[in-house]
DNA sequence: TCGGAACAGATTGTATACAATTTATACGTT
DNA sequence: AACGTATAAATTGTATACAATCTGTTCCGA
């Protein structure tokens, strides 16, 4: 989608995306661009650039003339995400399984040894990172770039709200994604697609059981 | 996705954007920022501004240190484009179905009406307005803004590409509308979504062959 | 004490100015 | 004449400065 930007509005806009995904930012939090540049050491050109193109990525709500705040994730903007997401991951995992592209296959093996791996002794920015590269390699693997990028920025949204899935739900992905990554080598399209679509389903259920628990204990 | 820009770079954005989509600006064809900013009267800012949202919504490519060229479509792209659209179409019109909203199949009627009318005897600026509007209220109809958004960059994208679709291809568009409201109506979820991805499917395959004989025109 | 108007501070929107990089042109060498 | 290099023009990237708008606070009146 938005091909490379320029070195500094690119590296402010990495700095501050990793910032929300990493939960530094919180949902809701201001975004003023005078504390950013100066955090940051750029002027506030390059920050405006970059909270522009947040804002299209859907990580960032900018309104008129009163700035910006990192998106608040309602549970109906979870709703929508993943009624969407379920559909195109769907869509990906079908068409990786009729390419079945062995370069790429190889790269998902490899990251999905290293995710095992890190889902039982890792640390949680270890598995955000596999997570996200095993989406990331799966999504190549349909070659086609258009829906790439927009599986790209509705994993980070979701990803935003589901962070907060714990350890035990880590064992629970990395099961799925052999599952997935197994169909898609067989070529069997159904599997696939019925796999991948199950997962962001279940991802979906925890993060709701999590997020009953957390208001339960609220009361 | 991204939330209200704020007025100068938003007039400006949506200048050029109509001037793609209108054809005034060709794909490839260099935007060059101070002769854009000369041109609209602004500064550099705000041209800067738009044409970093514009490249994010794909109708725009932005080369690091080399500015912006109107996006080009290559069949590569329309295809990869065309799948996915097919299928958020299909999704959508599912949705629609199932929820609907007599409010908006009202709206949807009465675009349906006008967009008969001007099929038989309007300009091809009329019909690219109608046919942006059914598309529109159509995607309002599942209620999901996620998907809106998504649509509505997608719809741009191969609209660019499907632009020079003639008259008689018009005829059959608003006949195919007709029928996937009628669908939306019943709320026939099936019918719906399957009317939907054809309607896509068929718009793309006008365009192959109108492409083909213009190829062969050429030799 | 409460409500509201006026002011001050903070923040965004836009313009201008400068630096860095790329592209085009001209010149000299072989 | 062809190629490569140096220089100039054009263009993008970034910073600073100013204008417009919004937010919060103080002070006055009821």
């Amino acid at each position: 989608m938005a091909t490379d930007r320029a070195s500094l509005s690119k590296v402010v806009s990495d700095q501050i995306r990793g910032q929300i995904l990493d939960g530094t930012l919180r949902p809701g939090e201001r975004l003023v661009e005078d504390r950013l540049s100066l955090e940051l050491g750029v002027s506030r050109v390059p920050v405006r650039e970059a909270l522009l193109g947040l804002s299209m990525e859907g990580l960032v709500r900018l309104e008129p003339r009163r700035g910006a705040t990192v998106t608040a994730i309602t549970p109906e903007l979870v709703a929508e995400l993943v009624e969407v997401r379920t559909l195109l991951e769907a869509l990906n995992a079908r068409l990786a399984a009729r390419r079945h592209d062995p370069r790429i296959v190889a790269l998902l093996q490899d990251t999905l040894r290293r995710g095992n791996a890190a889902s039982q002794s890792g640390t949680s920015e270890q598995l955000a990172h596999l997570n996200a590269e095993f989406h990331e390699r799966l999504a190549e693997a349909s070659r086609n770039s258009v829906l790439s990028d927009i599986m790209r920025s509705l994993r980070e949204r979701t990803s935003l709200a589901f962070a907060a899935n714990g350890r035990d739900r880590a064992r629970e992905d990395w099961k799925e994604h052999a599952g997935i990554l197994a169909a898609v080598i067989d070529g069997d399209e159904e599997i696939a697609a019925l796999l991948a679509s199950r997962h962001v389903q279940n991802a979906a259920a925890a993060f709701a059981r999590a997020q009953n628990e957390a208001d339960q204990a609220a009361d």
